[in-house]
DNA sequence: TATTACTTAATAATCTTTATAAATAGTGTA
DNA sequence: TACACTATTTATAAAGATTATTAAGTAATA
């Protein structure tokens, strides 16, 4: 399952000459693995029992790469720091206003959207992204008791 | 026009026990004519010349009263900095990916989105948000020389 | 092996935003 | 008007996230 993405990404890096180094494994491995698309420190903290010398640089740099390959999605909220997605397949995101949860959420890409944005405004238009606001199920309950 | 809304926002922060200093006022009058959803540094700049010795705090506790009335909107994108939205009405962007233009765009509100969300995760959905990224017609000719 | 390019680590620097404390100015009331 | 009270501004420091720099280490290749 997740192993197969693993290989997947792996041969990825390898056909655009990038190394596949412990730290770099490792963080893309966390990526893979954690479905809560942690932020740059969020790695590095998790990442520290294994490599206690890594340096928080190393983290963004290979996020970068990742970025730059397409391996991963950045995301950008208001909180100040970015999470990081790794899962590529087309999805949006619904996100909790009171503890921050993100969930993912699947639906047929809006493609209309981004045709009639391309009409109106003349833009070249390549990706849409959406975030869906609200309370999750767990701070419901909180909020009743 | 403008003018209309400017003093529909006045009286908003009237009511609302907000004191109308110059700098308060001037913070606001430029969001209302600017149409390009300005950071709080391009605020703070463009009032350099009418306010010497206004502080870039000031701009963010101006803004940060803003919101908190409903004002105007925070936006985060990917470009480090929030910007700034005094349109209430119900819109989207489209954000370019080379020159970081933002242009308005209407779209009816995607209702049944909210409501697949509600009901695959169980949220409380409260609203949503939508960009369309590309590239801007500038950008597009630049390209192309 | 020698050379080259890539990567890491450590650190400093930058940038955005928030916090703090003192000074200032507005508002209401006697 | 004078006083007291509170909101606001200013100046500055501080925090937090990210990027830049540079030296050292590591893999790839001829």
């Amino acid at each position: 399952m997740s192993e197969e993405r693993m290989q997947k990404a792996l041969a990825t890096l390898k056909s655009s000459g990038v190394r596949i180094t412990p730290q770099r494994h490792a963080v893309l491995e966390y990526l893979m693995h954690s479905m809560n698309h942690p932020t740059a420190d969020e790695i590095y903290k998790a990442l520290e029992g294994k490599f206690p010398n890594m340096s928080v640089a190393t983290v963004y740099n290979n996020l970068r790469v990742f970025l730059d390959i397409g391996l991963v999605r950045e995301l950008t909220y208001g909180d100040s720091s970015s999470r990081f997605d790794c899962n590529t397949t087309e999805h949006y995101h619904v996100i909790c206003n009171s503890c921050g949860k993100i969930v993912d959420f699947h639906y047929p890409a809006l493609d209309e959207v981004e045709q009639l944005a391309e009409q109106v405004t003349g833009f070249n238009v390549s990706h849409h992204r959406m975030e869906v606001y609200g309370t999750c199920t767990d701070c419901q309950e909180n909020k009743s008791h």
